[in-house]
DNA sequence: ATGACATTCTTGT
DNA sequence: ACAAGAATGTCAT
């Protein structure tokens, strides 16, 4: 009965994009699930009905990364080390040095919050557009206003209508338009890191408390391929005790992945929650650390 | 390793 | 205004 609300609008190479992750993602389940095995590739292969080199291709394709080495990004060790690196990741003007080396930057943007009025609106007189693309984590909605980016959720395919209600229930009063065309080419600016360029800029829209915008505010600041545990953040933005705080003003975040919400991690280094599934999150934190290893 | 609880902010009634 | 919940952290077993 509600196909009529499942928008038509994945092309065909997006399909087979969207079964490629798929079998990813239950690679990285399986990865995440017994990493402390080190499953072989053969394993890993047999898991998902595939011949191990077809795998090993699809996955590094998909990736940059082997899933042996898949397996290293998402240790305990390697998030810890990511934690280790002391630089003063927040206390530097992050917008001027980053430009040096290549494709080592990362995505640029510029943000400005909503106005309170505007806030406790909750989005009326809003118009809101969204369209669903494929990406290498599913399928990501984004959602755009005349100001810029305003939202991107992540599903699975089939998952389309409960992430746009999931985004729809956070402003309830916005109007709410398919418009794919308009929605087409922010999505391919998120997820090309070729598009990542500070002289292009991505503008979103910050909507939410002040609270819950100074947090994003510091995710803003952490470099791709770092990652900042909950009670730091809450120390960076002087709340020291309120890390608890922090983790459900991360979970807010409505505009994942630009605001990169996936590098927030346990004290320990270990991976907690994500609202689009701790699955994602590793997959996410795989294919950064595939970026970078590509440089 | 596991579990209780402390503490802060958001949100729905 | 109030109570419950949240993507945490810590301390005691």
């Amino acid at each position: 009965m509600n196909a009529m609300t499942q928008p038509q609008t994945v092309l065909t190479d997006e399909i087979t994009a969207g079964a490629d992750y798929e079998i990813v993602r239950k690679v990285i389940e399986t990865i995440s699930e017994n990493y402390r095995d080190q499953p072989s590739l053969e394993e890993l292969a047999a898991s998902v009905n595939m011949e191990p080199t077809a795998l090993q291709k699809l996955f590094t394709r998909w990736a940059g990364l082997s899933p042996k080495a898949f397996l290293q990004a998402v240790t305990l060790d390697h998030a810890r080390r990511l934690l280790a690196s002391d630089m003063p990741l927040l206390d530097t003007a992050y917008e001027v040095g980053l430009s040096g080396p290549g494709r080592l930057h990362d995505l640029f943007v510029t943000h400005e919050a909503m106005s309170p009025g505007e806030f406790k609106a909750k989005g009326a007189g809003l118009a809101m557009r969204y369209g669903f693309h494929a990406c290498p984590f599913g399928l990501a909605l984004v959602m755009i206003t005349d100001r810029g980016l305003a939202g991107l959720a992540f599903c699975d395919p089939g998952g389309e209508r409960e992430a746009l209600a999931d985004m729809q229930s956070r402003w309830p009063n916005a109007r709410y338009g398919e418009d794919v065309a308009a929605t087409a080419p922010y999505a391919a600016r998120i997820f090309d890191p070729a598009n990542w360029r500070p002289d292009r800029p991505l503008k979103v829209v910050l909507i939410g408390t002040d609270f819950q915008v100074s947090v994003w505010n510091a995710l803003l600041k952490i470099p791709m391929g770092k990652a900042l545990a909950y009670s730091d953040i809450a120390r960076k933005i002087g709340k020291p005790d309120a890390p608890r705080a922090v983790g459900a003003a991360v979970g807010a975040n409505p505009v994942s992945f630009v605001v990169p919400c996936h590098r927030a991690v346990g004290k320990s280094g270990a991976l907690t929650g994500y609202h689009w599934g701790l699955t994602r999150k590793r997959a996410i934190l795989g294919w950064e650390a595939g970026q970078l290893a590509q440089v």
